[in-house]
DNA sequence: TTTGTTTTTGCAACATACTTGCAAATATAC
DNA sequence: GTATATTTGCAAGTATGTTGCAAAAACAAA
């Protein structure tokens, strides 16, 4: 059995056509995807099953989501145990201002901070802006 | 001459009734606000103006964005001597889950980060999602 | 304080991102 | 192979953001 298969059955999701291919590609992407690169890439799926399909893959702990500047949200697969319990991957995302590719950089975990009195905090995101390795 | 004045003269804008109210709106709220808030507070006012207004005091650095999960873009006054030639308020936002508000922890800079070899940073957005003191 | 110039606004239209309901198709378990 | 539950595709709708252009408003200077 294929990774992709092994990744949906141990989260209980049906391997269907549409799964494996959005898997496939997102595995084989070293940068976050937006909804509109998964279209673009495989343009004989349906728009709606795409986002349907990202959605319950990030419930399901296989991607996690960045946000950026743009408003298009974009996707990365998790590098470590996620599940549906939730995401345990807290490293450091860097989005070149040249190439506009978002990257994931695992060997940095997120400083912890010292919050206010009154403020808990419970994950966060960080999203370094600058000029990438490539460019 | 009122406050909101003083800030569109020091930026050469042109004090028109939209820009001031606006920005008055914005000076007001204690949170980051999205251009559905504005839209809906001053609802007499056109929403391409909105957008456009909201652009052009990010432009002069009246205010800032703030980037979360939701897709829609929000804004906060700044707080330190921003200006045309950038933002030079780099603090950490916080998000509620409960209120779903976002406000600037104007108290912590955001940390530095080690990257890898070969990645030059330029700025960051720290976003920390929590309960937040109210809540 | 009127006039001329430049900026800003409002409208229409468009573009992109995302959601929901529902019937038909498909995956899996038996 | 059949029953059942899940997933897909289509249609339609909502939310978010952009562009071009003519009319209106702000400002400066006579």
């Amino acid at each position: 059995m294929q990774e992709v298969q092994q990744i949906l059955k141990a989260r209980n999701l049906r391997s269907t056509q549409s799964r494996k291919e959005i898997l496939t590609y997102l595995l084989s992407n070293k940068y976050a995807v937006a909804h509109a690169d998964v279209e673009k890439t495989l343009s004989e799926l349906d728009r709606v099953t795409i986002y349907r399909t990202l959605s319950t893959f990030m419930e399901k702990g296989i991607i996690h989501q960045v946000s950026d500047d743009t408003g298009a949200t974009k996707y990365a697969v998790c590098s470590h145990q996620c599940d549906s319990l939730g995401h345990h991957d807290e490293h450091v995302h860097f989005k070149c201002v040249k190439c506009e590719q978002i990257q994931c950089i695992d060997t940095v975990e997120i400083p912890d901070i010292d919050l206010p009195e009154g403020f808990r905090p419970l994950y966060s995101n960080y999203l370094i802006y600058g000029v990438c390795k490539e460019c």
